[in-house]
DNA sequence: TGTACATCAGTGAACGCGCGTTCACTGATGTAC
DNA sequence: TGTACATCAGTGAACGCGCGTTCACTGATGTAC
């Protein structure tokens, strides 16, 4: 409880959305350490970030914009993670796609709250607009174009071509999130092992 | 929030514990109309079942039994659900494993929040006995039980057979977690579609 | 150079609320003698 | 057959708590004249 930050000196004048920023980083962590958006509070951002409870209005308008806000941050930080895998790996564009998997993996595995907070639009009531955005979309397509970078290097998506994204993304989704629920012991390899085993499923030359 | 039940008799003597069979039922219709623990009230319980908010503790000890009483008893109904579309299917296993794997979609379908609710152990913090008999375990073995049995009937699984139920089981998991997140047009037939496909990969003469 | 004033970052106290849980109880019904 | 008593199902009032949010404010710092 009283693990009030300590005492923070304000911010100079024209400087007050650094406090902004505090918050979000703040709002990550306890997240991830009260694992649903109900268990957090905006008390106990405002004491880990060492301010009073009001400041956090000046920010943002209420709870829900400051949790979504954060989440985005989060979204984005696991879609740069992906983007740093995929450089990384050689030129080899399924070489690339294991890559970007694993990466997901990790990012979950990491950050596991998070990570099913980033699936549960339902979390909080948001309007038509806010879902129009939602990271699932922007996945799918970021799968199917590697299928087609895959196929382009003259490999052959088994299967349903229309369905291969999503089995690609269900499949590691699932597994993550059973990982994450399965009581046996937590041996993140196993991840990047079924990451191998589905490309197998799925591409043949 | 006034949606107490019409007044309640009180059960005659020696049937004090029909109450917590309608409490049971209460609870897992509130679980699913607001969608997580934390937002689950033992009041709004008592409240729908027509009763003060103290006589649930004549039957659970606390909040949290009450929850995994209710979870319980939704797991066993999903394993219910799932056996009688085996039987109803015809005697080819391929058939049988599909009849299970539509079946389980459904059931999600029909019960989006408590079906998330049971793979996520994470909602309340529970002691390792809970967790051994977690369902996670017996559906992996009834998913490779029936792959076994398409193996005896001539076919044969494609990939790691280690990782096979763990593919099946992932994959429409996953599939399911998304189709409830993504904005896209709720056609359940989708899912059934996707069932096909998997079994497509995973399976070959 | 001095001073009145506007702006800015942030606060302390209070609001009303619903929560999980505890307590000592009520009143109907069956049982022993 | 009557009556004292135990058991049972369930209750009303109260506890202390932390919550999201609102309000009128403080006090430092820059700016205009």
């Amino acid at each position: 409880m009283s693990e009030r930050a300590a005492a923070r000196p304000r911010n100079p004048r024209g400087q007050g959305e650094r406090l902004r920023e505090e918050l979000l980083r703040a709002t990550e962590r306890l997240l991830e350490e009260v694992g649903s958006e109900d268990a957090l509070s905006l008390r106990a951002v405002a004491r880990a970030a060492g301010v009073a409870a009001p400041s956090i209005y000046r920010h943002f308008a209420d709870k829900t914009e400051l949790v979504w806000a954060t989440l985005e941050i989060s979204y984005e930080r696991l879609g740069q993670a992906m983007a740093a895998a995929a450089e990384q790996a050689d030129d080899d564009p399924v070489a690339r796609l294991r890559a970007q998997l694993r990466a997901y993996c990790r990012y979950a595995v990491a950050h596991p709250a998070t990570y099913r907070l980033l699936h549960e639009t339902r979390q909080t009531p948001v309007g038509p607009e806010r879902l129009a955005g939602h990271p699932a979309g922007m996945l799918v397509r970021g799968w199917n174009d590697a299928l087609t970078a895959c196929e382009e290097a003259g490999w052959t998506v088994r299967g349903s071509r229309a369905e291969a994204p999503y089995v690609l993304w269900s499949s590691v989704h699932g597994r993550v999130m059973l990982w994450q629920v399965m009581p046996s012991p937590k041996d993140a390899r196993r991840l990047d092992r079924f990451v191998d085993e589905i490309l197998r499923l799925l591409l043949e030359r």
